[in-house]
DNA sequence: CTCTTGACTGAGG
DNA sequence: GCCTCAGCCAAGA
């Protein structure tokens, strides 16, 4: 079965999928959990399709835990609103209490 | 096939 | 701790 490019987007749907309720995790957190750690904007890139899926995408930040994507979202406010609907504390596009709050795919293993 | 872009990360100053 | 440069990989034109 070769569908590693192809299956590279919908791994990437598969992990945000598992992002549990009020947790977020990082692109490059997915990227080496798909074994791409130097792949993680394709993850963001891969975000791209997210849209109209069930895919959680406002879970998912840089490693600073900044809200580096909330551009890519309706609103301007959208993403830092369900994260804080989820009870995560989001200032000026930060994440607060991030590695409290921060979800390691590879943890989960 | 070549060039550009991008929701990133790590290293260096 | 902040700013800048370079590297990596995939998709689109």
């Amino acid at each position: 079965m070769k569908q590693e490019t192809l299956n590279f987007f919908e791994k990437v749907y598969e992990v945000a999928r598992l992002i549990p309720y009020g947790r977020v995790t990082s692109y490059g957190a997915i990227a080496k959990y798909l074994g791409a750690t130097r792949s993680a904007r394709m993850v963001g890139y891969a975000m791209n399709g997210s849209g109209g899926k069930d895919v959680p995408a406002h879970r998912v930040v840089n490693q600073k835990g900044l809200l580096t994507g909330k551009h890519h979202f309706d609103g301007t406010n959208l993403m830092q609103q369900l994260l804080e609907s989820e009870g995560i504390k989001v200032i000026d596009n930060q994440i607060q209490n991030f590695d409290e709050v921060f979800w390691d795919p590879s943890n989960t293993l």
